[in-house]
DNA sequence: TCAATTTATATAAAAAACTTATTAAAGGAT
DNA sequence: ATCCTTTAATAAGTTTTTTATATAAATTGA
């Protein structure tokens, strides 16, 4: 039994005719009559009695005609929605980032998508970034947005952008007025950071600790919003990735590139192997919009 | 997308493997790759990511697997129990037939149909002459036994024996002794008999009628069972279907050939044109089983 | 009985599906 | 690093299936 024979089975049935058929299925006759004939040859009976002028149904026929429209419809669905999975016209996606990213540069990202494929459902994970690889890793989201992690493991990560820390400092302060600052300068201050475990603040930590400079921290918050807030209302300084700039400048505080030494790392996308056509969409709609943030004065 | 193609990525999906789908499939493996291929170009988009030395499923290729799935097995019952239909190892059929043919004749026929083809499922009315064509023109059953209707319409009568109307006397009576009996006879006992409407009670009024003969009514009854029960009491005499004499027999009546004249009326099966497999099988077991019933002095 | 309509059949051509043989590529072992 | 094994893709040729044209046969309705 064939998809084609239950088709025409089912065209001669609806119009009790094999000539209309014929034209309904764009087939000539002795092709559909064969194609009967197959169909009822390996199901071991007759289903169409045929005439010279007339075509009825057999009773076994006839309880073929539901069972039949059931299996034809339920296959074009299947067939029809692997189809627009494929074209992008309906899909879910799940992506989990890092906070600094998930509420600095992905929202125009996914505006981006949006327009592009309207019809994807996205939900977005906004978690620290060891959770985002984990995420990842056990294929709870498709996509992830992280620093570059020691070990990829079987993951694959895609470089979107390499991220600078940059000083925050109070718009009243002097600082605000410098061009660049060295941490020597910024630790001078009371400092304001993100408390453990946060990726910013291990980083920091790291690359001061290369510089044998330790790191005293006045205030602790899970929040880069209220690091950003402290700063802005003169409590201290901070040093963030680049990517916040915008939002620390929201926030009321001022940035300020760092120097000597400078610490970067590398953010990207985490994946798996293979991924979606949707996530492969998302994927390069980040790659071609994603660019390095950098203070422009 | 054709049923082959489906089982062919189902297979591969399962073992992951081209090789042991080829041998599951009974394919060659450049048959099988084209008809992933096939499959992969009809959906728009890749179903496996295959490397020399391994075979993955893409997301897309992760959730048509459940799909496959249900559709395969929905398929398969599908044609199976199609093809059971035919074989007669599944199947309901309904039956209707006049009272006098079922419950003297018809009981019998059932066993041996049903000894031949267990798996059918059959519902019997016992319903009047009447009824029984009305509900195989209405299609409520696919077949029908009664007696030869005036006009079959678009139905089809096909003859099972010539019944031949018998009188039924005491069994104390001197008629019990008699060889055969005249209706002239007959009728100067107390005469007990079916009901109207009945056919049986409307075959003998319009047989005697044709030989000018009045039917003086004594004692009427729907059912025939008490009408031989009166008779075997010695309450009057009757008349009724041949194929009725095992049953009065085991009433405690007699039955003795009635002539001059004989009243006779052809009983057979009524159908429509198109008879289902179980239909056919029964029809000819009827066919095949049922004698005319005779008396065996 | 005749004519019209409809399905069945035969045959040839086209399309497809399949198989064998070959190629290419990627791990793993030596 | 090189060879060997394993695995899928490709190419070419053959077989099978499908399709269409032309023709025949048959039944029914007037």
């Amino acid at each position: 039994m064939t998809v084609k024979q239950l088709r025409a089975f089912l065209a001669v049935a609806q119009t009790l005719s094999f000539t209309q058929a014929c034209e309904r299925l764009h087939l000539s006759q002795p092709a559909l009559s064969l194609a009967i004939k197959g169909l009822e040859d390996s199901l071991g009976g007759k289903l169409l009695i045929r005439s010279t002028r007339s075509v009825r149904l057999t009773p076994e026929g006839e309880t073929l005609i539901p069972l039949a429209k059931h299996l034809l419809a339920q296959w074009d669905n299947t067939e029809e929605r692997l189809r627009q999975r494929f074209t992008l016209q309906l899909g879910r996606l799940s992506v989990a980032a890092m906070p600094s990213f998930a509420c600095n540069l992905l929202p125009s990202a996914l505006v981006t998508f949006r327009r592009q494929y309207p019809k994807i459902n996205i939900t977005v994970h906004d978690v620290i970034n060891e959770e985002v690889i984990d995420m990842v890793r056990s294929r709870q989201v498709e996509i992830g947005i992280a620093f570059l992690p020691e070990g990829t493991g079987s993951l694959t990560f895609t470089p979107l952008f390499e991220d600078q820390f940059i000083a925050v400092v109070p718009p009243q302060s002097d600082l605000a007025q410098a061009n660049t600052l060295s941490w020597a300068t910024l630790l001078q201050q009371d400092f304001i950071t993100l408390q453990r475990p946060s990726m910013v603040r291990r980083l920091l930590e790291q690359g001061l600790a290369k510089q044998h400079i330790d790191l005293p921290v006045a205030f602790e918050s899970h929040q880069l919003s209220t690091v950003g807030r402290m700063v802005a209302d003169g409590l201290g300084v901070s040093a963030v990735p680049s990517m916040c700039i915008q939002q620390m400048h929201q926030l009321g505080a001022r940035c300020v590139p760092l120097t000597s030494p400078g610490i970067a790392c590398r953010v990207g996308i985490l994946t798996h192997h293979e991924l979606s056509v949707a996530a492969q969409a998302l994927s390069k709609v980040l790659i071609e919009g994603i660019n390095t943030p950098t203070l422009t004065p």
